[in-house]
DNA sequence: ATATATTTTTTGGTATGCCTAAATTAATAA
DNA sequence: TTATTAATTTAGGCATACCAAAAAATATAT
């Protein structure tokens, strides 16, 4: 397999298995890397003889040890180069996804390490998301989805876990950035959208968007 | 063809053809791109196809003008990222070309022109390479190689046309670097090697050596 | 001019990554 | 518990990028 199909699923199944709790369904991934079923399924059997996932037919996915380990390694280069995009080369939080997308691929240590070193080996990207070290030990947390939050309750928001471009600006647009405070005053039983106090405005977002903001109670 | 592929063919031939003047015949092509003659003809077919270079059988390739675009394209952002590593970054001058090698294929012009901004849009890469600049425009020389250096002339070293590790460290240990002052005190008959005075010591070089330094008349 | 060597091209083949359509298996609802 | 629906897998194919071996074309040496 090339090498970069293989990162590329090794990661997708990092990132929806929820730091390697969960089992990932075929369904998911396929979405995810924007592949036909058949080819996922061809994939995974692949990536399982090469002994980085553990697949069981008609059930789902997982890391091992191995395939976790290099998964890590790409998040890590991921996330230092959105990191470098957006602190050292002026790049909006909502531009840097998709260059580190082709620069994550790029293997070498010295390079991210020295990234790394220039930025003071930041914890957090430029999403919220926590960069993992070069060891692969990564920084777990307690935040929830705005989708979970409770009526009446503040939170802090801690990062977005769509990073397109589009989403991105339209959080901007709202002010719905990280680090700000915001207060759930109303939930909408019909849809799930929510009623939000920020900076002083009232605002109003579906709960589609809320699934991709994580938050942290106040 | 695969983006990546028809990149490495064009800034080949580019690189080979002494900037677009000669033109460049397979087996130099497939010796440079590690490939088998079998498979450069089969290339160099598609991108004539794709109007990228004019082939002719058994006689030899060049670029058009669209292809001789696209070619400094990548020779620009490959010899970008090299300065930027190595002043930016800190890596040294033989450690550059492998990592450029893969940066080079990321297409993004701003993120391409806010690197170079930084540099200062330089001209020349850590190797002596003249950068194209945005609209392609590249810095003519009247520099030659070392092997057609004259007896007792005084030269400069202005550049090096072999990027490797093995011969950049080679000629690191010689002091052979860009910016020496060399005297040319013999040149062999029998093999074409040099003997030279740099830096107030008598070193001897190969031809080969000699074939991948530019020189200028002092 | 002819033989020899070199370069290029053709032919036939492999591996990878993807797809569609059909078949199978699993999950859900009646 | 049977339908019905949804997810997964298999089967059959296509395109790309490569290669080895043989054939053809071109260049070189005698
Ligand atoms: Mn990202
Ligand atoms: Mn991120
Ligand atoms: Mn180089
Ligand atoms: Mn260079």
């Amino acid at each position: 397999m090339r090498q970069e199909t293989i990162e590329n699923y090794l990661k997708t199944i990092y990132n929806l298995s929820y730091n390697n709790t969960a089992v990932v369904n075929n369904q998911t991934i396929s979405k995810k890397l924007n592949l036909n079923p058949a080819t996922v399924t061809e994939g995974l059997r692949k990536l399982h003889n090469l002994k980085l996932i553990v697949y069981e037919k008609s059930y789902g996915s997982r890391l091992t040890t191995n395939g976790s380990k290099l998964a890590l390694d790409i998040i890590r280069r991921h996330r230092i180069w959105e990191t470098y995009l957006a602190k050292e080369l002026g790049f909006g939080w909502d531009e840097v996804h998709e260059i580190a997308e082709e620069l994550e691929h790029i293997n070498n240590t010295k390079l991210i390490n020295k990234l790394a070193s220039i930025l003071g080996n930041p914890i957090y990207d430029p999403h919220g998301e926590p960069i993992p070290d070069e060891k692969g030990k990564i920084q777990k947390s307690n935040f929830i989805k705005l989708s979970e939050s409770k009526l009446k309750c503040n939170y802090i928001v801690m990062g977005v876990t769509d990073h397109s471009t589009l989403f991105l600006k339209y959080l901007e647009k709202q002010k719905l950035i990280i680090g700000a405070e915001v207060k759930v005053i109303n939930i909408e039983d019909f849809d799930n959208s929510i009623t939000l106090n920020c900076n002083k405005n009232k605002i109003n977002i579906s709960n589609k968007v809320a699934e991709s903001i994580i938050v942290q109670l106040k």
